[in-house]
DNA sequence: TAGATTGTTAATCGATTAACAATC
DNA sequence: TAGATTGTTAATCGATTAACAATC
């Protein structure tokens, strides 16, 4: 954890929003931006940008508004985004396959290092440019890459197993796509992506 | 939006993970849980899961627990999952692929019930068991179809885009899986699932 | 009956938003 | 300077949790 003051996860995720229509903006050669233009971009309350801001420092001139390249800059460096990180990916099936393959995921400044699976008959195929290797080799292989995250896509029945290995591989974050709760030790940090549960939540606002 | 007091999203996302908790233990034979036992499984403070319930009704005995079969089949039939809800996809890429492929979907009582795309090489292919149709075709195909929830997974230039003709084909729900924020009219409810945003909250986690 | 656990109210906690003095 | 917009404080809103009477 490494600022002072605790981060509301909201904010988190608001930052990641912002990055995303910031590099946009960019690319548009929009040059500043106002908190209440923002707000028009992200459905995101302008008062609520700004106090996400002020946990981290100043970054707007009162009457002008940001600059976009500078915000741009600082929104990724606090996100650690400014370099790439590296990801380990377990589990090379379908969803596996199509994460490796998901542009967004470099635009973004991950780079998925190594895939593994623990189906014998996958173990030394190629994954686009990537070989897939044993899982139980996940340790060994980390002690050279020391990626930090971890992606879980493998079935619900393997992924606490696979968050154990995780764990003992030394990294420190895991997005687990697998429908289940996972134990991991409490320096460790977990984000669940749940299709079904966001479907089913879809599912309830439906008419009868 | 079919009951009458409002209820908060973040009690329906704990409905949709106490619902597959408790598939489980229907399938481990177990009959009778208490709001305590499922703190346990879900992680979620006891108190929180009876004053979740309290939104629907009444569900369990006191100084008894929660008969699960029954529970399983109440939450089940308040997101209206007791009956399979169709869903279009839109997008045939890899995200599209691993979607039609994704078992808990099925399991979930969801049935992805047509798959579209613009690139004219790809419409009339088939996708696992599904031809592929051109997306422009999306509101003819769903009269006869009548799903109401829609899945984006396109590239995010193409979102907005594919968001109006959802909208145009009568969809009331969206799953977006593109990193855009989407404008749709207020009677149109979207979830956004972005892999980048979530992989960045846990990057901002990581030592520097 | 005694023990356990519910459903619900009230207290706490945290996040969002409005308002405004500071300032470019 | 006058107008615009920031950063921040204070007010509001909503969600979480503790506590407990009701009850099986």
């Amino acid at each position: 954890m490494p600022h002072g003051p605790r981060i509301p996860t909201p904010t988190l995720e608001r930052l990641a929003t912002y990055l995303s229509v910031l590099t946009n903006l960019r690319s548009s050669n929009v040059e500043t931006i106002s908190s209440l233009d923002l707000e028009e971009h992200t459905g995101v309350n302008a008062a609520q940008f700004r106090k996400d801001l002020s946990y981290f420092g100043e970054f707007g001139r009162p009457g002008v508004g940001y600059s976009v390249r500078e915000l741009h800059a600082r929104i990724k460096a606090i996100l650690k985004l400014d370099r790439t990180q590296p990801v380990l990916l377990v589990g090379a099936g379908n969803l596996g396959r199509a994460l490796v393959g998901y542009p967004p995921l470099a635009a973004g400044n991950f780079e998925i290092v190594a895939v593994f699976d623990n189906n014998p008959s996958k173990i030394g195929k190629e994954l686009w440019h990537l070989m897939i290797k044993d899982v139980a080799k996940i340790v060994e292989e980390n002690r050279q890459l020391e990626a930090k995250i971890g992606i879980i896509a493998v079935p619900a029945n393997a992924a606490q197993q696979v968050a154990d290995q995780l764990v003992e591989a030394d990294v420190l974050t895991i997005l687990n796509f697998a429908p289940v709760v996972l134990r991991v030790p409490p320096h460790v940090k977990v984000r669940n992506v749940d299709f079904i549960q966001e479907l089913a939540v879809l599912s309830f606002y439906l008419p009868d």
